[in-house]
DNA sequence: CGTCAGAAAATAGTATTATCATATGATACG
DNA sequence: CGTATCATATGATAATACTATTTTCTGACG
């Protein structure tokens, strides 16, 4: 019954010759490799015309990552300017440097906006609105991963698409946006989260209860479910295998999680109370 | 004392021609003149080369309003895949059309957001950050429009910087560059909003209890009181003056007018309890 | 006779090269 | 010490060839 959309073709399209330049100097920006001062190897190394750089530079100016000046050349520009929302910087910077802080602060932000738009759901959802949480709850019911059935595709697809479908029935595009980008970025974690055992089965009931909520119209009610479901995933953001990648997954931090304070990457110390 | 950051070029340039461009096509898609299915003019009209258009093309095209492909032409892509966290885009949408619908989506976002950032600023905020939101708030007072002094400018710079600070002092890029998105866009209902007689004056405790918390280091009083603070904000966005700029919205096809359906920007209608 | 597959044509973006204009930083000269 | 000049990197335009994709045509097969 639906268009199917294409998949909606997600960032900047890197088929094209200018477009392989744009994320690979993405990346290389982000990864920080190339550093907010001062240059851009806007030549040389790269075996393209002059166009195909001037276009890549100009969609990494749209995101806010470079600037360009006569005699100057082109800067990398300082993080403050960079464009962090913009779903192709989001993608660039997760898939380099250690996610782990990364992570902690998408969490945080999903604690902040999801019970609000989940009390925003049940006050304006629309019947349509309704129909598309349920369809996407009953999925995940469906696909739900078990011992025999290791994929856990699927279920994240459902899962994502659940929260999703709340927080258009929210009728706020701007917080839909911000979401969508949210979700973006973090389906890799919850593909993470979803694998460990027990745990896709143990987080059903409690999008149950948001949904039952939302369908009640009690927006405190779903607030608070929304609030004890995305904690848990919280707590679990902290037992993630660091870096599943070629083969060091190593299950450390058995002992306790909350006293090993390792921030990351942060650049200075900050008063975290946990 | 600071280093004042050449304001820090919040969009594109349009001091290019491309960047002209940019914009003037950028308009026309979020006004609405140019509609997700079909064209973009992209030659006949515009004086400039086909260079020109390529590159600002391309810009649109890293905001996902546009995408190109071969055959097809140009296209603009539909409303969910544009960037609206973009600070161009944004500042486009409210450029164009009726701005009331588009308020009270980011009031609303400040809302959820901002109590949460308080929080976390007083968990979180170093010297340093606290100093900034002290700094801002005598500011603030120091600026304090009166009957004589009729420039709310200086007084909604200060009252920006204080939230901007705060959201800083969180600690969560994020969290950060979502709210530097909604506070550039809300700058300019700020200043209605800091017109109306003594409304200035009225906010001002209201900050200082949020700074006293944070100060405290009280999460939850820091909440709270930008909970009030927002709140009351969120009360004065409904009393803004409708539109003052060229007064050519008149209202003349009242015949037709149920047809004409206009529906500002949402594209079916929804309980808003308001 | 109709339907489907594959080839060819048409079209719009993609890429390269060349040339000139303009702005700006640096340097040298008065 | 200020100003003129020069060097340089981006900005702009134009001409040309390539490539990918849609559409259409054609022919074969059922």
């Amino acid at each position: 019954m639906m268009v199917r959309a294409r998949a909606s073709q997600a960032g900047y399209p890197s088929r094209n010759l200018h477009g392989q330049i744009v994320h690979a100097i993405g990346r290389q920006i982000l990864r920080g490799d190339l550093r907010p001062g001062e240059p851009v190897p806007v030549q040389r190394d790269l075996p393209a015309s002059r166009t195909a750089l001037r276009e890549a530079i100009k969609v990494l100016a749209a995101k806010g990552l470079v600037e360009t000046r006569p005699k100057t050349g082109t800067r990398v520009r300082t993080r403050e300017a960079w464009n962090l929302l913009d779903p192709d910087v989001l993608a660039w910077r997760q898939a380099g440097a250690p996610p782990r802080p990364f992570l902690r602060s998408l969490t945080e932000v999903r604690n902040i906006i999801e019970p609000a738009a989940a009390a925003l759901a049940a006050k304006r959802a629309r019947a349509a609105d309704i129909a598309a949480i349920e369809r996407a709850y009953r999925d995940m019911e469906a696909a739900m991963p078990t011992e025999a059935v290791a994929d856990v595709t699927p279920f994240v697809e459902a899962d994502t698409r659940f929260h999703a479908a709340i927080l258009q029935a929210g009728g706020n595009d701007i917080l839909e946006q911000m979401s969508r980008v949210v979700y973006a970025a973090l389906r890799v974690s919850l593909e993470a989260t979803s694998r460990i055992p027990g745990s896709a089965r143990a987080s059903l009931p409690r999008h149950r209860a948001v949904l039952d909520a939302i369908r009640a119209r009690k927006p405190r009610r779903a607030a608070e479910a929304m609030q004890r479901l995305v904690h848990r995933i919280a707590r679990k953001v902290d037992v993630i295998p660091r870096r599943v990648g070629r083969g060091n997954l190593r299950h450390v931090e058995t002992k306790d999680t909350k006293s090993k304070r390792r921030n990351d990457s942060t650049v200075k110390p900050r008063p975290t109370s946990s």
